[in-house]
DNA sequence: CGGGGATTGTTATAGACGATTACAATTCCC
DNA sequence: GGGAATTGTAATCGTCTATAACAATCCCCG
């Protein structure tokens, strides 16, 4: 059982300018470009909304997921973020050394954990959930709900 | 004037699957991880199309501009693709080392280079540029003429 | 029921990528 | 003209990954 809670701080990552007076060429018919512009600007709002909690993405993913499910394993949190069961670790690590998360025997397995949040990890969760939630909707004010929703459902296909 | 090409390979990275049976909770309504599942899923499809030409996204997006702005800087280059003047060039040795792109001297700024592709850079840039444009489209096939354009329309808003 | 193969968490190591800082040369602008 | 800003460069660091190996445990089939 390690404990070793890193000292990372996220950084912030402005949004991509445009460059005035420069030819974009293909780039502006291909999904690629303007899906890493969106996403890149959304991670600058989000670690705006998130200021001073000391959260990323994934992290904000895995405090959800392991909320929704508790007792899941470590494996299962990598698979959910798309990361290696050795990072899913280090992050289990990360949010134990800070009191988020326990580690509890799993009651079928005796080689994995299963994962809950803490009552602080709950209350973090809470938190972030309402400020993301609130920044999810001001980023996307300006459209309509059903370009919302459609656009929830294209990114769905293109994940697919 | 530096010469360092390194031998970075891009890796294979693999679209994140769905875990079945696993509750994603409040992540189902927000922009923020379907927003990454889809730019994962489209990286690696990009991987797949331009497999041996050991290309990434932010590479073939540098290849792109320079070629449709000859003469640029390492400056906006970097602007462009979102990173630090110091890497746009590496970014840059790297080409030049491949005999991609050329420094020549800034006309008017004896302090910039001017990028320039080379005859063989305008070459892998064509054959990359028809690939990724396929790949696009094929990735989109499930999604209408309109769908299409309403998601390139509607991320542009987002990263507005 | 027993044993080989798969799975889980862990450790160690390595690599890709980006930021930051400092610097000299050059350009800009008042 | 001269101080402030910009350009490319160099050196260094931090973060996030992957990979491979390992022991413990589980699964399943013969």
């Amino acid at each position: 059982m390690r404990r070793l809670p890193s000292p990372q701080r996220p950084r912030a990552l402005a949004p991509i300018a445009r460059v005035p007076g420069l030819d974009y060429g293909v780039l502006e018919e291909l999904l690629g470009y303007k899906l890493r512009r969106a996403q890149v600007a959304m991670f600058a709002a989000f670690h705006e909304a998130t200021r001073g909690l000391d959260m990323t993405p994934p992290r904000f993913t895995a405090l959800v997921v392991i909320g929704a499910n508790p007792g899941m394993s470590q494996t299962n949190l990598g698979a959910v973020l798309g990361i290696a069961r050795s990072g899913a670790m280090l992050l289990t690590d990360w949010f134990e050394g800070r009191g988020l998360v326990e580690r509890r025997t799993h009651p079928q397995d005796k080689r994995a954990w299963g994962l809950h949040l803490t009552r602080k990890g709950e209350a973090l969760l809470a938190k972030m959930r309402a400020r993301v939630l609130e920044l999810d909707l001001r980023r996307t004010k300006h459209l309509s709900t059903a370009e919302r929703e459609d656009l929830l459902r294209l990114l769905e296909k293109l994940a697919g």
